[in-house]
DNA sequence: AGAAAAGGCAACAAAAAGGTTGCAGTATTC
DNA sequence: GAATACTGCAACCTTTTTGTTGCCTTTTCT
């Protein structure tokens, strides 16, 4: 596990950095803390309570919705955003493949001066 | 569980944003995947295999370390970076509330549904 | 002591991100 | 059909990010 495994974790890696990049901003943080909350929302209606205008508010949602993190559709004369938990999923393993390495190292480093 | 929570979710989002930010980058999450191994590292060693100049390594190291995702500590004439698994705990653990919320809302809408 | 290695600092430049404003295009509603 | 809502597009501006180069300081090795 050590030629084969390297060029996919990279690969993976690839792909994680923009999900990661789409969720550090607070305002874009913010749209999804509604969004995971089920009910898709319109444009207008995440507007609302921000201290953003509308086309800046698009704009982050354009950024979540490149990252794959929400997914929109037009429904007559509005777009509705809905939260898509995939990417978060895809994250959320790839961080616990990297907690689990610095939890094996420690393990090691405790075994090696206890010996 | 709805207006005291509130203030204390964004609280802790502004916080996670950062973390989030700093691992949204390629370069940025290989040094991650290089100093999770257990192993500090100097700023030449993990600018060796990298097609940047150790000043980008530098400037990409402290982006992390402003994280908090990484700490440093000059030996000599070398500084020495190693991982801190703090801020990447946190963050999996706001990742985990989403996607409870996220599920939350789906049993919501399939009992709906199906009454 | 002198050469080599590892870094820090600062100035720059190019590119990307974050926001705004203004205007045009569709749906809805009355 | 006219007014109203909800968006999309494009131009622009400012601030950050990303990366480079050059030079100087501190350690280490011989």
């Amino acid at each position: 596990m050590s030629g084969k495994g390297r060029s996919s974790v990279a690969a993976r890696r690839r792909h994680h950095a923009p999900v990661f990049a789409a969720l550090g901003d607070d305002t874009r943080l913010s749209l999804v803390a509604v969004l995971c909350g089920g009910q898709p929302r319109s444009i207008s209606q995440l507007t609302e309570g921000s201290r953003l205008t509308r086309q800046a508010i698009t704009k982050h949602l354009r950024v979540l919705e490149s990252a794959g993190v929400v997914h929109s559709v037009r429904s007559g004369r509005e777009s509705l955003f809905r939260f898509d938990p995939e990417p978060i999923g895809e994250i959320k393993e790839y961080l616990d493949l990297v907690s689990a390495q610095w939890d094996e190292a420690l393990a090691r480093l405790k075994r090696f001066v206890e010996n």
